[in-house]
Parts: structure tokens; C-alpha cells; sequence
DNA sequence: TGCATATTTGGCCATTTGTGCAAATGAAGG
DNA sequence: CCTTCATTTGCACAAATGGCCAAATATGCA
């Protein structure tokens, strides 16, 4: 593999690194219905406002938010959107998973996506 | 957030995190053109055949990829082919930052990428 | 059988990641 | 200027990850 293709594939990667936590994943579908600030963030799952913001930092630093500061707040919101289709795609995978885990535990639920 | 709901986005984001690694994702962009054998991934690149199958195995957990022993080789292939069109999602983020590079750069005023 | 080939597994170690706490920054309004 | 509120940064530490080596396992063939 040649040097350039490797680094196309570790800026891939990074990217798909950043969403690749579940606190940060879900902060990607909470932007869905819009922006929202640190706080109202920090409020909805239970974490310190520092942990909360070194996560919003990292999907920043790989491009998927971008922030603006208004007042004393500042707000992320989605700069690319199509990172919720292949969230979906993810979706798929569990599914497909599902499917073959099912035929062995005989489980029939499966959580659900608002 | 519910407990269950935390468990989902635990597992969705444990497919994305099997992804999130130049290598795997070299791999599975591999097999888009068919199945392949691990030593012909060992081959392609220079690695160790235990770190290629580690990563193989990496991919096969999370339900990207499915294997199937046939002789005394085993061969790899895509079970959900989708993983494929999110890629290049994330080739879109990539662009839309360098864009930003562009523009930070450049001389003009920053243009919004949405 | 026994040997060669293909792949996986286990151990070990360096590096990275996630988290909370405490301290620092920055803006708004007395 | 001083205080307060929102957010970020530095520090420390436990946990997870990636990589190689060596050993184990599995398959096909002489």
C-alpha cells in the first residue's frame, strides 16, 4: 500500500473514530432536531460539563460539528448530515445481527429508534 | 437517557468502532470486489498474519464481515454491503473540512458548509 | 502417520482513550 | 473592576487498543 492511500485511510478512520463512542454518537443524533448547547447537553445524560465538552471537542477536531458562541453559551450543531444516513446503515448491521442472534436466543425485541 | 437506550447506542457504536481503523477500513473497502483470504490481505499490506487476522476478527464481531473456511484457507467477505456507501460520507466530511482549510487560508471570508 | 501450510490464540508491552476534579478562560452585567 | 455563569484545559489514573512474537490449532497431502 502506498503512502498516500495510507494516510486517506487514517484520515477515514479518524473520522469514523470520532463517532465511534456511544455518548458521542448520541450527541450526533441529538443535533438531528438541532443545535444545542454544552449545557443542555451535560443536562440530558450524566456527566461532568468537562467530559461532555472533550467529546463535542473531538467530533469538532474530525469535522462532523461545528460551534459558534453566542453569549455565554455556545452551540454545536451538524455541519455534515449525512453522517445520520449511515448511522442508519450501522442500524443495519445490528439488525442483521439480530437476525442471527434471534434464531439462537429465540429474543424477539430489539430497542427503538425515536 | 434510559438504560436501554444507552445499550443501543453502545452496540451501534461498537460497529462503527470496528471501522475506525485504517487498516479494517482498508480491508473492508478490499471487499468490495469480492471475498479474499486472510493471506492475501497479509500480502497486500505488510503486516503480521496474527495482526491481520486480529482485525479480521475485529470486523467479524461487530457483523461487518462473515468468513468461511474452505480448505485450508479462510476467506473473508462483506455481509452488509451499506458499510460501503457510508464510506463515502465520510469522504464528504473530509472534503467539507478541507474546504475550511482552503478558505482559512486563503484570503476570503469563510464560506458555510452545510 | 508425519509434515507443511494457513490461521488463530495468548502473552507482553507501549500507546491511546475516557473520565472526573480542579483550575483557568471568557463573556455579561452589575 | 469584580462576580457569576458557561465552557475549556491540565492533570492523574484506570482501562482499552494495537502490534509483534511464539505457541497452538486445523487442514490437506505424501
Amino acid at each position: 500500500m502506498k503512502a498516500e492511500d495510507r494516510k486517506f485511510f487514517e484520515a477515514k478512520a479518524a473520522v469514523l473514530k470520532a463517532l465511534a463512542h456511544p455518548t458521542r454518537l448520541w450527541m450526533v443524533e441529538q443535533l438531528e432536531s438541532g443545535e444545542k448547547c454544552v449545557c443542555e447537553f451535560a443536562e440530558l445524560i450524566d456527566a461532568d460539563f468537562s467530559t461532555v465538552s472533550k467529546h463535542l471537542t473531538v467530533l469538532k477536531q474530525a469535522g462532523i460539528v461545528q460551534d459558534e458562541k453566542r453569549g455565554k453559551q455556545v452551540y454545536y450543531s451538524l455541519k455534515v448530515p449525512c453522517v445520520l444516513n449511515f448511522i442508519h446503515c450501522v442500524e443495519a448491521v445490528l439488525s442483521a445481527r439480530a437476525l442471527e442472534h434471534l434464531s439462537m436466543t429465540g429474543q424477539t425485541d430489539r430497542p427503538q429508534i425515536k
